[in-house]
DNA sequence: TTTACAATACGAAAAATATCGTATTATGAT
DNA sequence: ATCATAATACGATATTTTTCGTATTGTAAA
């Protein structure tokens, strides 16, 4: 496994979104995905593949002409890295106080709400 | 105040901080405070506050020679902003699954855990 | 008033990201 | 076998962000 040190770019990331959604996924896959929310020429969605290639960012299989594309990193280990550089830098450290920001500024559902209680009863016994 | 679309960069967030701490800095107590973590020239700390000043990021009085500068956008607004933009790009739109990410990988105090209790309490009344 | 210093202004270069055009190649249908 | 199509490779350019050097200017101390 690559080690993620280094955190992928606002596209990388866009990617990376459509291949943990699709497990696999071939340039066009990916490039018909992200055309939903914004304009970009194909050979652009390519090229950055090829980059994160480089990167070790994601596997592909060449044995056909048409690559199929996979994601080389963790669809949680990522997310907790960029959340705790959000942390980091944004709440001063405090992962409270972003989930207070996370919460309150948008409508949650009381099952979602039901579900945050059953982790912090979780945290809770821990201790 | 400033219509706040476009978020801020990187170094500009870093910047930001500085000035959401100290309410009120010069360039020269910014550029102190960024060289405890990074270091960087002078003149590029002046260089980024210049440009944040132009976009409308900060506020600066320059009556004496040496400016003081103000945070002009909110940090709780920026902060919104950024975990929202989180939120949509890495969890799916999930604001829950970006708790449990913030939660679970870190300590927090039962104290703190009370503090989220009470605020899904609020939450859940007024559903 | 002259000098030393600290601050600003500003252009320009460097670095990082993103975008695109064109050449080449494999594949399947005619 | 040829042709049309769809895919890759890859260099080059554009854009954004960051960094820095140098010139200029105001201020306070000598």
């Amino acid at each position: 496994m690559i080690n993620q040190t280094k955190k992928p770019t606002e596209s990388e990331l866009e990617i990376l979104a459509v291949l943990w959604s699709k497990i696999t996924a071939t340039v066009r896959q990916v490039h018909e995905e992200l055309t939903k929310s914004k304009d970009a020429g194909y050979t652009t969605t390519l090229k950055l593949m090829q980059i994160m290639h480089e990167k070790g960012l994601v596997i592909r299989n060449t044995d056909n002409k048409t690559h199929i594309y996979t994601a080389a990193i963790e669809k949680e280990k990522t997310q907790l890295l960029m959340v705790n550089k959000m942390i980091n830098n944004l709440f001063a450290g405090s992962p409270v106080d972003m989930v207070l920001q996370a919460l309150g500024g948008t409508k949650t559902t009381k099952e979602e709400l039901y579900k945050i209680e059953e982790l912090i009863a979780t945290l809770k016994a821990k201790k």
